[in-house]
DNA sequence: TAAAAAAGTTAGTTATGACTAACAAATTAA
DNA sequence: TTAATTTGTTAGTCATAACTAACTTTTTTA
């Protein structure tokens, strides 16, 4: 049983490619993962992804045959897991504790996520008191590496008098977060739409006694509930 | 004015050699410190060592001439105490928000004081309320790089009949540490030296009802002030 | 002060993880 | 179904930062 030794010898790159691997799978969890859409995720050379891939699957996080899709193991998956579990977890405590905004976070966390230590990552949780829930809206894995996927409906896909709340938001980009905080959106929001309009798709909303048109681009980065 | 833009532009290995070199000079403030005990202190070749120094001149952080003794630039010193901001501020976190324990903190804030976010240890700064020391002691460096030194007595250097307060013990070792806590000694605990052994220079001292013999070594690690 | 020891330097090697350029396989479209 | 495009792979390069081995300079001490 060798199982919690090698647990930790991972370099931040090899952290970087099976977190954003996982993200890749589940976002999309139909569709196959190639080398290149990775690499374009990771903003780095197709050549660094396939050698990156291959070391992971020498090291079983990954499998894969030549030409062929990616997939990752459960050992794979379950440092995915924990590292999502620990970004998420700063996250939080940069936003509930040290006034960090939701545009300011993901950079930073993306820095301490690499931290290692069982200590610190357990005990932070156990600090802000084991939240549900990142200040995006999105679920944290407790720490054996379970949680819950909310369903993510996007906001794109409702339709003219639907009312919905807001759950999360993607936090993959900075502009957009600052986007939706300076129109006055923010988790628990409900949103009206008025109207989808047909010829760029964009989507009339309201909300707390606001309208705003959005691109469908936006949408698509909202994620919802229905609430009619 | 390119000053604010390069200071954030360190790898981890090169503010890992500036904060070792800055406390190495510190530590014995008259004599000078070589590239072998750096090395030493870093636990890597005097090859390394070498390598890297090379690079720091280059950069600006560190003097020196060939053959000759090191030291730092003003701004190799500025990096240096912002490292030790860091440290002993994440140390604090951990100690008291986070149910680290002296011994086990050193480790996580080496870790810690490489993360790159001058709002993040500034909040956790506020957030703690400014605190002036770290739990073993050590004065913490202001946002602007001030703090006081203490004045470093060792206990070692008591002779029979002293009374001294414990204000700072050396962090550098996990075994030591966990030697301080288990024999019951602890921030502030007054201190009676009441023999110095001529024979091998072991210190019988009393603490809290204890009486106890700790060796010279120990005791070159316990600083303390002195009361009588 | 000359030999030995210690301290510092240089050259060359290794591993990690990026990169480009060239090429091969698979998929899509004409 | 062949040609074009996309996707994946390989080979070779570069930077960082470690290493050993060999060598030079400085310091110590006999």
């Amino acid at each position: 049983m060798t199982n919690k030794l090698n647990l930790n010898n991972l370099t931040k790159s090899e952290e970087d490619y099976l977190k954003a691997l996982f993200q890749l799978l589940i976002e999309d969890s139909s569709v196959k993962v190639g080398n290149n859409q990775l690499a374009d995720y990771l903003k780095v050379s197709p050549a660094s992804t396939n050698n990156m891939i291959k070391k992971l699957k020498a090291k079983n996080y990954v499998v894969s045959e030549k030409y062929g899709k990616l997939d990752l193991t459960e050992e794979g998956k379950s440092i995915a897991v924990r590292l999502i579990r620990k970004h998420r977890l700063w996250e939080t405590f940069l936003c509930n504790y040290l006034n960090f905004t939701w545009d300011e976070v993901h950079e930073v966390a993306e820095q301490l996520e690499h931290i290692k230590s069982k200590k610190l990552i357990n005990e932070l949780d156990r600090f802000m008191d084991f939240p549900e829930k990142d200040p995006h809206g999105e679920m944290i894995p407790n720490a054996d590496g379970e949680y819950s996927i909310l369903p993510k409906i996007t906001l794109s896909s409702l339709s003219d008098g639907d009312v919905c709340q807001l759950v999360a938001v993607d936090d993959g980009s900075v502009n957009f977060l600052k986007y939706v905080s300076e129109i006055g959106l923010a988790l628990s929001s409900e949103i009206k739409v008025l109207e989808v309009r047909e010829f760029d798709k964009s989507i009339r909303i309201q909300f707390d006694n606001t309208i705003e048109t959005v691109t469908r681009k936006f949408a698509d980065n909202v994620f919802v509930k229905k609430v009619v």
